[in-house]
DNA sequence: TTTAATTTTTGACTTATGTCAAAAACCCAA
DNA sequence: TTGGGTTTTTGACATAAGTCAAAAATTAAA
């Protein structure tokens, strides 16, 4: 809980009141390895706090699994499209390692934005981050070739190899896992 | 200016107070086709909506140009990177006809957020809407051949063709105009 | 440990898309 | 209306990446 407050405070400073009411709010979750945190079909109804440990979001398409992003350790996830529209969800997201989470629902947080304005900043200033940070994401991936960007990947998240299996970051990549395993042999 | 009210309402509806407040808030301008809303190495001041015209975010890459985005009639845009972070921007913003815009100044807008809970809440809710949208241009970029991406770009702005230049398209989708050339015409 | 299951790599071949150059079509301005 | 510039298309060829199948390596389980 700790990591989650001095997480959010780095995004924007809260009064002491706001902050008490937030830690109210969120509640503790850990789930093991290859368990689900959602299931398509379902809403997600929930924001994430991942403490501890690895998950992924992926789809499916003409039956293969399309993992298109991860999370790591202070990253905030759901599935952003079923959170803020309230539709079922096309994804899932599973762990790749146990994991410690703090979930708050969406009423709930509905609510905080209600009673104080400073949350309501906070997540204002967290959507702009995440926004620029998939902007960035959406160029790489369109415009770069694989290489370079399997090679940004390792440099921004170096343990993600040891973490990782080798078939998700492929797909992540938006290339085939040979292609990844080529990628790599060639250094 | 009454399009942008209308806009904005639809996002959130706002108290009377905040409506004016807002209205105040934004100027009116004007530029030919062709011309440079934002340069390469400056930073973006602005956030501006789009009432009338069109234009396209683009970079510099190995001395081609790489279109990223388009503006038309309703969209909010800048160079979000460079807005939000007050870094220089890599990217420009040219216009592909002559536009009428109305611009809002990044201090303006904080200033707002200050006095209106209102506004912040307005904008919250639009950075959602926009991160969902592009995150759905990611999945699609990345994930799905360049042929129905073209027909789904064709399906959402029917009139893009007439408006915008082939390259600039091909650019956008990410691939060679030649290959855009082929796609049309086996259809 | 040893075996079984899973993950990663390699090989042979196919397909999609890129590149460069030139021709054709289009569009505007004199 | 015509001619020059721009945009789009076509052709020939090169390259990147995909697919399928099998081997090798790694990991987990008995």
């Amino acid at each position: 809980m700790q990591q989650l407050l001095s997480h959010i405070t780095a995004y924007h400073r809260l009064s002491t009141e706001a902050e008490n009411a937030l830690q109210n709010c969120f509640t503790e979750i850990t789930l093991n390895k290859n368990e689900f945190l959602l299931t398509q079909g379902n809403v997600c109804r929930h924001l994430y706090f991942l403490e501890k440990g690895a998950l992924r979001g992926f789809y499916n398409l003409d039956g293969k699994e399309i993992t298109h992003w991860f999370g790591f350790e202070k990253d905030f996830v759901t599935s952003f499209h079923s959170f803020i529209t309230g539709e079922v969800a096309v994804e899932n997201i599973q762990l790749i390692e146990s994991c410690t989470l703090w979930a708050i629902a969406k009423e709930t947080l509905t609510e905080l934005f209600n009673q104080h304005h400073d949350i309501e900043r906070l997540v204002r200033i967290a959507y702009e981050k995440y926004y620029i940070r998939l902007e960035e994401r959406y160029v790489n991936a369109q415009f770069k070739p694989a290489k370079e960007r399997y090679e940004e990947l390792i440099q921004q998240a170096p343990h993600i190899l040891e973490r990782v299996p080798l078939g998700f970051i492929a797909s992540y990549l938006g290339i085939s896992q040979e292609t990844l395993s080529r990628i790599r042999s060639r250094f």
